[in-house]
DNA sequence: AACTTAGGCAACCGCTTTAAA
DNA sequence: CTTTAAAGCGGTTGCCTAAGT
């Protein structure tokens, strides 16, 4: 399935990156749903060339299509370890996990899921587990309760009996992410719409929230032998952010993590 | 049976980050 | 150090289909 507005035929002749081109009449650039030729056709170049270059790849190729679009339909739909077929019920549960502990870092959530792509993810997000933690009485955003939500008064589209299962009743801690190459820098860029957007749409005191994870983080990361600690960022190598989402993901963990956290803020500040 | 509405999802857009010149 | 190109990411769009009226 795929549609999108016909060629359209560009107004004004832009790159794949949306800038203004200067060079002379490129051939017009294919848009909306791919077909099975081209499909193969790129599966078959990928396959022989590899992955990368993407800019070049569709000339390389003899592709009408432009790098970005060549790439993505590679990225969620040709690439042969991809998985098909409905999110198990372990999947979704972990696909909340991360979210509440990563926010809408699709790109990391789905590292975490062999087989299934961010925009996979993203979509099932938005489709489903979305409504689902709605119908929960949960801000799909911050898994708080949405009654609690500071500057929301309106219940839950269902209110009346449906009271939200087990709510946790802290924010999600937000360690910085030093995996992947979009978070190796460590430090989470403000622009990225990543963790300080998400710490501020929780409404939440930031520099409270980002010291609970950062804490958490450091708690845990003290535990496992230290770590750098550059510019106020805790970084810590694959492993340990692997082993500290596993420990977040595991509710005991969580639950004990958090305790310990509140009570040294609650005693220290 | 015909029409309307809502859900699902692939693809595109715009922006940021990273690497290379 | 600055500029530019390439790649990657999250948000958004818009079409198809199923469900509802």
């Amino acid at each position: 399935m795929a549609r999108r507005k016909p060629p359209a035929q560009h107004g004004g002749a832009r790159s794949e990156d949306g800038q203004a081109q200067t060079t002379t009449a490129p051939p017009p650039l294919k848009r909306g749903p791919w077909t099975a030729e081209e499909d193969e056709v790129l599966a078959r170049f990928v396959a022989r060339e590899g992955e990368g270059r993407w800019r070049t790849l569709p000339r390389r190729a003899g592709l009408l299509r432009c790098g970005k679009s060549c790439r993505l339909r590679w990225m969620n739909y040709l690439r042969p370890d991809i998985k098909r077929g409905p999110i198990a019920e372990d999947e979704e549960d972990l696909i909340l996990r991360l979210h509440r502990v990563l926010g809408n870092r699709w790109s990391l959530i789905a590292g975490r899921l062999p087989g299934r792509t961010d925009n996979e993810i993203k979509n099932y997000w938005n489709s489903h587990l979305s409504k689902k933690l709605i119908a929960q009485g949960l801000d799909p955003r911050t898994h708080m309760p949405l009654a609690a939500a500071p500057g929301k008064t309106a219940a839950a589209p269902g209110k009346t009996t449906a009271t939200p299962a087990v709510v946790p009743p802290q924010p999600p801690p937000m360690p910085v992410l030093p995996t992947s190459s979009a978070a190796a820098t460590g430090c989470d860029s403000p622009a990225d719409g990543g963790n300080d957007d998400l710490a501020a749409t929780m409404s939440l005191d930031t520099d409270g929230f980002e010291g609970f994870g950062d804490q958490l983080l450091a708690d845990y990361a003290a535990s496992r032998g230290g770590f750098e600690d550059v510019m106020g960022c805790p970084m810590v190598d694959d492993d340990t952010f692997t082993s500290f989402l596993d420990s977040l993901m595991n509710d005991r963990q969580l639950a004990a993590d958090r305790k310990d956290v509140m009570n040294d803020q609650g005693g220290a500040s």
